[in-house]
DNA sequence: GAATCGCTAGAACGAACGCTCTACTCAGAG
DNA sequence: CTCTGAGTAGAGCGTTCGTTCTAGCGATTC
């Protein structure tokens, strides 16, 4: 009785833009909406956006939001979640794959964490926790895309570590403590309005890491 | 103009009880406003909590709150931080202090956190970093807050870590990584529901701790 | 007994919240 | 031309927000 066929576009992957126009000349309302939001949860959690801040900032009306996100608020900030995990993926990979040496791979990393965060005055921390952390166990919707946000970036740590020559099982166990620690030294910095959190954590991974590699291979 | 010496009660340490009761029978007015003040920042963030509710929690009025806290929801806020703060670092030199090895005494800890966090269905996380988060770079007063709770924690394990026989230097280093890795780990075991993230990572922490003390003693 | 003071009590304010609703624009199909 | 349907536009709903305000309670002090 709720409509339950039509929650939103989800993936159509329609172009959304004005049809015939240029794949990146400009994102089309569903995207603006997308990427407004995912920054200002990022910035401000949930609970402390509104849906009428995020037309605003992403040039929409009301009307437009609910049209594309006919399940509100919750709807919209799940979407913004896997948005936001799949930017921090992109970064990850790109990171993890910057060399063949596992030590230098999660330094890149961390570093290039670092040169976000302090570009953005210490504001873009990880797009997801603070959102994370305020509807645990109480938005269902949203819990859900966290949760495979983190599978997803587990996975990828996981696959690296893999092919770096660590073993099934503690690659897993690793790959875990990786993200968590990624995760708990962006807090730090952005707190400390410091790079030295992030670089610190990356230096003892990286020696975490070799303590596995060396006296193997 | 705005009455600038009478931002609250603060550190008066008065019984705040009413005069004459015994010290835990019940915890007074202004006590009872910043523990639940605190519970619900931890488990709904500083923009999902309401004053109203948190007066109906503390079982006081509204008056009491804004007798208490003039400052209003900043002020006291940040009061609950410090309690946080506090209650934390109980937490962090009860489990360091178990062990005369600093493995073991790192693995207590996060078999605490992990035990707590359990108990609470996965509730009660880090009791100060949803509202560090959402109002970083925002609310100067609560961020001077969470400040000085990193810090102490920081200086707790730092100590805790050049009585293990850790240098200076590099005991400092590792005392961030310890806490932003608890930090990270937490978040993580509250998403997945599970402990494992937790004690994981305390495994991961001994070993690294690990390599800086073998060798040297 | 009167005055004082720390604290309780809750009605009321304007602003903002998430969301619903109707009206409108406009390109393409028949 | 009309018709259709996706998308735009924003007024307005009821509720809740943080805060202010006045009134009153009850114990202590003169």
């Amino acid at each position: 009785m709720t409509t339950p066929e039509r929650t939103s576009a989800k993936s159509d992957a329609k172009p959304t833009t004005t049809p015939g126009a240029k794949a990146e000349a400009k994102p089309g309302t569903r995207e603006r909406i997308v990427r407004a939001t995912s920054r200002l949860l990022q910035r401000q959690g949930y609970e402390g956006t509104g849906i009428k801040q995020i037309s605003r900032e992403a040039e929409a009306t009301l009307g437009s939001v609910y049209h594309f996100f006919p399940g509100g608020k919750q709807e919209l900030a799940a979407e913004a979640i896997r948005h936001g995990d799949e930017e921090f993926a992109v970064l990850l990979r790109a990171g993890l794959d910057s060399s063949t040496d596992l030590g230098e791979a999660i330094t890149t990393c961390t570093r290039m964490l670092a040169e976000e965060l302090r570009a953005s005055d210490w504001q873009d921390g990880c797009p997801i926790s603070s959102t994370a952390l305020e509807t645990v166990g109480r938005v269902p919707v949203i819990e859900a895309a966290v949760t495979e946000a983190f599978a997803h970036w587990h996975a990828i740590v996981t696959e690296r570590l893999r092919a770096g020559g660590i073993g099934e099982e503690d690659a897993r166990e690793l790959a875990g403590t990786v993200i968590s620690a990624l995760e708990g030294a962006e807090l730090a910095a952005q707190i400390a309005r410091s790079e030295q959190p992030l670089l610190v954590t990356g230096k003892h991974l990286a020696r975490l890491l070799a303590s596995y590699t060396d006296g193997r291979a």
